[in-house]
DNA sequence: CGATATTTGATATAATCAATAACAATTATC
DNA sequence: GATAATTGTTATTGATTATATCAAATATCG
């Protein structure tokens, strides 16, 4: 027997927290969070996923993920690279990379060209196409996606926010 | 032709960035980060996963993750409840919940023990070594990887993030 | 009461994402 | 020139997330 005695007392009623809570029906009252809500890797996680969630919405009309708007970004900022530097820089194993890449091809938003100088690796090129969605999909991230988070948090505070995350991201 | 003019000109040496970049040998530059510095989702997905992995190295010698750090959290905080009300506050699925607590219970974690009011429905219980259990992963996780977010934020900025989070997670 | 709808846990299954091993072509090293 | 390393790729696996469906139990409502 290993399980606590109140385990194996019947579980009964006692629904809703154990402190006197006022259970007038069906409805069960919010659980409580606990040490859940000072875990910072929960908040983490759970604002990442609204954030990649509203983001989405936000860029649906050009059909591009936040991975997909990244290697779009990258390849812009960034020409002459290799698949191995871009998907390396964006924490993507470069197997994974080359579905990334096929999508993104067959929509003709990017590029792979072989290199003269080492005919291995391919050179990722944003295509004109490629480069007029980024452009829209900048505009909707920065008046949409981004304006909303201002919105929330306030100028001043979503920089703090991006400092103390970009300092995790880099340094923990 | 939807490639740019750039694009289709013999894509030759230009390596590292555009501009008078001194080459030595074959190390490759660091790459441009644009704007991608100042998507806000993009240092969140990265801190996300650091912090994650932070936090299994920390607590490995329980072999627990985040998930079931979380799930143990929970029915510690609130006895009584069935699968659907915790998986529901973990925004978990029901469907994947059922395999998360086959392997709690089959660790002789927590139990599931069928309800005398409502005989469809399972109340989670934690066992004496799930408490136990979960006690000593509270102590790992205060000790190290919390206080090693606090070493590298520093406390005050170490609440205002999780403030900050939390307030996106809720309300964004 | 009794027929119908809803809820709960569970199964099966698909889709996506992440990770490892291995391979051919090419280049680097010694 | 033989060997090692790199690049893109394929195949494959595991983990995560999602939907549909089911039997048992309960709730709802005529």
């Amino acid at each position: 027997m290993t399980v606590s005695k109140a385990a194996t007392d019947a579980v009964k009623p006692s629904r809703a927290g154990g402190k006197g809570s006022v259970e007038s029906g069906a409805e069960s009252t919010a659980l409580q969070m606990g040490e859940l809500a000072e875990l910072l890797g929960y908040s983490l996680k759970r604002a990442q996923l609204k954030v990649f969630e509203d983001f989405l919405r936000c860029v649906a009309p050009l059909q591009l993920t936040p991975a997909q708007f990244s290697v779009l970004l990258l390849l812009d900022k960034n020409p002459g690279r290799n698949q191995t530097e871009i998907a390396n820089t964006l924490g993507i194993l470069r197997p994974n990379f080359v579905s990334m890449l096929d999508a993104l091809e067959s929509r003709d938003l990017c590029t792979r060209m072989r290199s003269t100088n080492d005919r291995r690796s391919h050179i990722l090129v944003l295509t004109d196409k490629g480069r007029v969605v980024l452009s829209r999909a900048k505009k909707l991230v920065a008046t949409k996606h981004e304006a909303r988070l201002n919105a929330l948090l306030g100028p001043a505070n979503r920089v703090a926010l991006l400092e103390m995350l970009s300092k995790i991201a880099a340094e923990f």
